[in-house]
DNA sequence: ATGCTTTGTTACAAATCAGAAACAAAGTTT
DNA sequence: AAACTTTGTTTCTGATTTGTAACAAAGCAT
């Protein structure tokens, strides 16, 4: 079974190692490259299915390769990082990666990543349906407001951005896409940040009133108590 | 809080306390075995949320064991190793790990992974007590109510939220999990919160009276004499 | 019945929880 | 470096939740 042409990028080779030899068990044909010359060399020979890009190479920024990568293919890109920084991602998805996964990852994390870019950059292609069609929503309205994940925004439903921090975005998403569930503050945590949560930790409550305060004090956002919080749609 | 039950298999005992009390500290119940057969034993009796298994086992290879604990329950595997190989670990995740880590390792970063784990393995089976009924068993209709588990909440079947505190709802919840079974106050007590239960504590006797005045002083919650409480299905 | 034990009820006190505000720390931009 | 943004900490406060104590009621045995 061959379930798709990857092409690994990266300069650390024991991670390479691991990475490949997981793929390939799990049925993807794997090639690698350790520099940006060859990388580009290889992509336009090969024409990937799915590469995956990390930041850090030998012979510069990896992060000038991927608009150059883009231009010579049309395959779906995951950028491997070490850092776990929110706007660099949001960098690199506006530069067109279609995924971003932090180091350490585990494996079965990034096939089941590959998996769906593959998916995602496969529904665009097969023959001329409808190329409107998106297969996660992008855009989730909600009472008066619209959440454009995009553009990592929130805007009113006059298209006026509520000027949310990346944090508070992250966090009125995790909530929203669990619509009425009572989320733990630790669930919360783990979705939408790294380190470890304790339970003296009150910065979840602190974010939570100021979405609250930029949703106009509406009560979408409610607080179950000994729990933590949970989102429920308007009207 | 408890935030779950950790099987660790380990031959080294030094290790197994240092892990054990600081997953303690951290919230897990913790119980220790030190060899394959009685892993197996333990496992089969109590279905713990996590398995930390370490690879060198008196009693012959803990790499076997792995199949057989899989086979038994569907708790998250770790399996911890001195050996950082990554064909071994990469044979451990195929034959269902659910991550691997190796020694010498930080107590921070076990609890990350254990916190993962579950969070992974509860996404997949979330509070899947009886297997043979819906698997997402979210909502438990009981006489004229309903106990909706993603809310935190008891409500009629009107619609109308009864305002259960939470340790009211645990409580509840844990009698309904039961049904015809008589709970023992020690029982309810361990399901419900942490720290120790002593024999003149009547807290749960108030828990119950206050439920049952909610519940319209219905007889849904039986009172076993001597032992404790009793959920009955009701009609 | 008569004690004795167990459980239910009530009132009250203690502990816990979440919101708010003010401030401090960290990260960015200029 | 200075100004600003973003995020987290601390403290205070009111409200809810929970546990304790005392007593009443109910169950059980003789």
């Amino acid at each position: 079974m061959n379930k798709g042409v990857i092409l690994s990028i990266d300069d650390d080779h024991d991670l390479q190692t691991v990475v490949t030899e997981y793929l390939q068990t799990d049925g993807y044909k794997v090639l690698n490259a350790y520099d940006a010359e060859s990388a580009i060399k290889d992509v336009s020979a090969i024409k990937p299915d799915v590469i995956l890009l990390d930041l850090v190479l030998p012979d510069g920024e990896g992060l000038t390769l991927l608009p150059q990568l883009k231009a010579v293919t049309s395959s779906g890109v995951i950028v491997v990082s070490g850092k776990s920084d929110t706007t660099e991602k949001i960098i690199c998805l506006e530069m067109g990666a279609d995924d971003y996964i932090t180091k350490p990852f585990e494996m079965r994390e990034l096939s089941a990543r590959i998996k769906a870019v593959l998916r995602r950059t496969h529904e665009q292609t097969p023959q001329n349906t409808k190329s409107t069609e998106t297969p996660k929503d992008e855009i989730i309205e909600f009472g008066e407001w619209v959440l454009d994940r995009a553009q990592y925004q929130v805007l009113d439903k006059g298209g006026q951005s509520l000027n949310f921090t990346t944090g508070e975005f992250k966090l009125l998403e995790a909530l929203i896409e669990a619509p009425n569930r009572a989320l733990t503050r630790d669930h919360l945590f783990d979705l939408t940040r790294d380190g470890n949560f304790d339970s003296y930790d009150r910065s979840i409550d602190i974010q939570i009133a100021r979405i609250r305060k930029k949703l106009d004090n509406n009560d979408v956002i409610k607080t179950v108590r000994g729990v933590g919080y949970m989102y429920t749609p308007p009207k």
